[in-house]
DNA sequence: AGTACCACCTGACGGC
DNA sequence: TGCCGTCAGGTGGTAC
């Protein structure tokens, strides 16, 4: 699920439920969820402790704690965050646990082990040490052309390159080009000038009113292909039917007759 | 150096 | 019912 749309509503759930409150507990279920860190020290460092605030870097969400260090988490291909208190809510795939002293607990819902839990000094210092690129909604038209300039990529290998722009995945490249009507499967040198202004402009409307739906597929718009990543669904523009294809290795949706 | 591809996990689904 | 292959919104390591 998770690309920077969704973890920027990640960001906004868990400021609205967790912030400032006093740390009861923490548990980790499942010590593949953890990176650089052990479970003792995660726990020892939570315990008392407090949420302060929250910071999102492509699909990677970091929270101050009050001593001044910053959890992280990445979410991978099937997490989120849970926030509750019926003790029922807690599930097999809930692999972390913050238990706050009001009786709430905050989870990281992990079902694939794919995502992380981290402890670092500073959000700065880990987007460095991962090498991740500049966020998606910061980046400027000079910079998103300069990093179309590698000839021999596909673009959608490129828009999914996280050390080159952080935050677009498999789902929101493909609404992008859908959008903007380019076949994912192009190479950058193929485009010209003007398929590189449009792309940019999708880019950053594709993900901006994702977040204002906050990624809630009933309320994004009927034109998305999001509603229609399945094989021979019908596109809503043209009325033809979807594709589905290989690029670069992963599942990309299409429309052949929208997208050139 | 840049790019493509597999492995890492769990689980759901369709075909036989 | 069970077994197999395939697929899933991510990414690190590795091989070209």
């Amino acid at each position: 699920m998770p690309e920077l749309p969704d973890v920027e509503t990640f960001k906004n759930y868990l400021e609205k439920t967790s912030l400032n409150q006093k740390i009861k507990n923490a548990d980790v279920r499942n010590n593949k969820i953890l990176k650089k860190v052990s479970k003792q020290k995660l726990n020892k460092e939570l315990k008392g402790n407090a949420l302060k605030s929250t910071q999102r870097h492509g699909k990677h969400l970091f929270v101050a704690l009050e001593n001044k260090s910053w959890l992280e988490f990445h979410f991978g291909m099937t997490g989120f965050l849970k926030y509750f208190k019926d003790i029922e809510e807690d599930t097999k795939h809930d692999r972390f646990m913050i238990t706050f002293s009001n009786g709430h607990h905050l989870t990281f819902d992990n079902q694939r082990l794919l995502g992380y839990v981290s402890l670092t000094d500073s959000p700065q210092s880990s987007i460095k040490e991962q090498k991740l690129g500049p966020d998606a909604l910061d980046i400027d038209y000079k910079y998103f052309k300069e990093i179309l300039s590698y000839p021999r990529a596909t673009v959608k290998s490129t828009l999914m390159n996280q050390s080159k722009i952080a935050g677009i995945g498999n789902i929101y490249s493909d609404e992008i080009f859908y959008k903007a009507g380019i076949n994912p499967g192009r190479k950058n040198k193929d485009l010209k000038e003007k398929d590189i202004k449009i792309l940019f402009s999708c880019l950053k409307k594709v993900l901006k009113t994702a977040i204002e739906k906050k990624t809630q597929p009933k309320d994004l718009p009927k034109t998305w292909l999001l509603r229609y990543r399945e094989q021979g669904q019908v596109c809503p523009k043209c009325r033809g039917k979807i594709k589905r294809k290989k690029f670069s290795g992963r599942g990309s949706y299409y429309c052949p007759k929208c997208q050139k």
